[in-house]
DNA sequence: TTTATAATTAGAATAATTCTAAAAAGGAAG
DNA sequence: CTTCCTTTTTAGAATTATTCTAATTATAAA
């Protein structure tokens, strides 16, 4: 069966939602829906959706694995409290390939910066 | 002690390899050298030595988290194998900046490719 | 309906990482 | 060189993330 009722539960809500959700999140809101489903069906309806190419993987250090929107987009991480946020830049994948000298699949773009919010509780501190 | 006896050690051994390696395989590396030598202690050395900023911690999904070496470069991951290398692409840094119309801290390229290794397995195949 | 296949469940198993408390090491001060 | 204090390391339990196994349930086809 190409979608489920499971699988496509977990589509929407990761298409719905902000993106870069783990398991564990996504099992949570699920829950909401269908209180009995168990983590197991959420992790087999991650893998088979990254397979079929209808989700992505991706991963921030020290963090379990997130889920995230097919569409492509680059990645804004905040320094200070590690929230995530979509930000598209200007399209590399010509300019990698002519540096490598090869096809590139795609390629993965995050960004380290200090978030508004961070920002401005910076204000007026000491240090 | 801003650099103790495995501290040292594990920082030696992420700079003089490839890079890219997960706790585990600096654990097993450190006991050739270090016979008693700990998981945690392997553990802490290396969030310590984040914290310092001698190394930096970096992730590919569904893998463990990776040390690798401070130097800025840039990672080619075969999609096929998994292997990870480095190379460097031209900085990023200000047109990203410029783009954002914010500082950034620095950035985290990878580049989805096919390493030659695979590509060679590939030719003469029937697909 | 039977039957075959695929999805879901429950729960054990495995990995990755952190935590806790005790033991060992290092260094400074007397 | 001892004593004392601080930091590092250890052992092992605890936690978290993820996969695996086998049984059960749902789906769709014949």
């Amino acid at each position: 069966m190409l979608m489920t009722q499971y699988a496509k539960m977990i589509l929407e809500l990761i298409n719905q939602s902000g993106g870069h959700l783990t398991a564990e999140q996504l099992f949570l809101e699920l829950k909401k829906k269908a209180p009995k489903v168990v983590q197991a069906t959420v992790y087999n309806n991650l893998n088979t959706l990254c397979q079929e190419g209808l989700i992505r993987k991706m991963s921030i250090e020290g963090s379990p694995d997130r889920y995230d929107k097919i569409q492509k987009h680059d990645h804004l991480v905040c320094y200070r409290c590690g929230s995530i946020s979509d930000r598209t830049f200007d399209d590399l994948t010509s300019a990698l390939e002519k540096q490598l000298g090869k096809k590139i699949i795609s390629y993965d773009l995050k960004v380290c910066y200090l978030c508004p919010k961070c920002r401005e509780k910076d204000k007026g501190g000491i240090i």
